[in-house]
DNA sequence: ACTTTTGTTAACAAAATTGTTAAACATTAA
DNA sequence: TTAATGTTTAACAATTTTGTTAACAAAAGT
């Protein structure tokens, strides 16, 4: 068991399962049952531990987008893997999100170097060639990827406060996400 | 000029305008032109101050909703008040929605006592009449709303992220957010 | 005029965290 | 088996931030 490696996935699960995001490295520590020390000596600092597991986290979201959207599927197919993929990937942590907007953004750690997006780029491109063909309604392919990409995420990333407002058990608000995944399909598409 | 009422407008303004989730009372008081000491004295702790500026900000937004969803139009010209009403609310503290859920959901403080929001379920249960009229395609009513609601919220609260990915600046980001208004209404009736 | 209340400030004390240092310990290779 | 390298720990120092206290100023009430 590789201590570097457990540390850096209790420090995910902390920050981007549980969603804790004032996590001392004390807590991170005791977590992963090492001693605090550790956390310096592998990472030197809580921010750089912090950057170090955000970034894996981004780039192992980032690798199963660009393996669908670079697919040679038909585009309908396509969709649906992407559906599937990204809901399960965003329900895995479902406060990366978050803490990318609250977190990372106002420090301008990680946003200056990262540059637009070639995959969704990508993506919007194809969707404008299946529009042309008829695959798909007619809609502005930039509005068509948000729709898409808000309506998988939003209700997963706001979870909590709608399980609240809508009074539903956690397993009431898992089929309720599960149900998403087909009716997203079909209000994009049809 | 209301020192108390100023130093809650400024705190609002840093925590779910500009987003900065870990200011200090040090820099809330700079930017309020105040002394520190103030702060302790109005609202005895930095917790209590969010606390407070929090509870207001959507109680704010929960009478701007009560008020659409409460009044007496057609249902269309409802669901067009609700969009145009809320995305300008959730324009003015697009990082509100965020920290509800980094910031409060974790610490448990505000989501115990919030119940079910009675609003929000009536709205549902007229979506349902109008679907049974026909006014508006079959779906489930609640994954009417929560798209409703996704469609809005998560482009305008995830927009330093889209910006970057799809190499916007603001003003052409602002275009953008202007046309789902009549984007969202289009795609979640017809 | 003076007494009380409210508002404001600077200085202090306490707590919480963080990063560093140096030493102990373990592992591997010479 | 010793040297060297890598890992782990406790103790320490420094920093940051917070909340409190006590003194001072202004306003209001009597």
């Amino acid at each position: 068991m590789n201590k570097e490696e457990h540390i850096k996935a209790t420090a995910k699960e902390i920050f981007f399962f549980k969603g804790d995001l004032h996590a001392t490295t004390q807590e991170i520590a005791d977590a992963a049952g090492v001693n605090r020390s550790l956390i310096n000596y592998y990472f030197r600092s809580r921010d750089n531990l912090f950057e170090i597991v955000y970034n894996e986290a981004v780039e192992t979201m980032r690798n199963q987008l660009d393996n669908v959207i670079y697919s040679k599927q038909a585009f309908k197919d396509k969709l649906k893997s992407l559906i599937e993929v990204y809901m399960n990937e965003i329900l895995k942590y479902p406060y990366k999100e978050s803490f990318l907007i609250t977190e990372i953004c106002s420090k301008n750690v990680l946003l200056k170097e990262k540059k637009k997006s070639q995959a969704l780029i990508a993506f919007i491109e194809e969707v404008r060639q299946e529009i042309e063909k008829g695959t798909i309604k007619k809609t502005d392919p930039v509005h068509f990827v948000i729709n898409l990409f808000s309506l998988m995420a939003y209700p997963i990333v706001m979870a909590p406060l709608y399980r609240k407002l809508l009074d539903l058990n956690k397993e009431k608000y898992k089929d309720f996400l599960s149900e998403r995944k087909a009716m997203v399909f079909k209000l994009i598409t049809e």
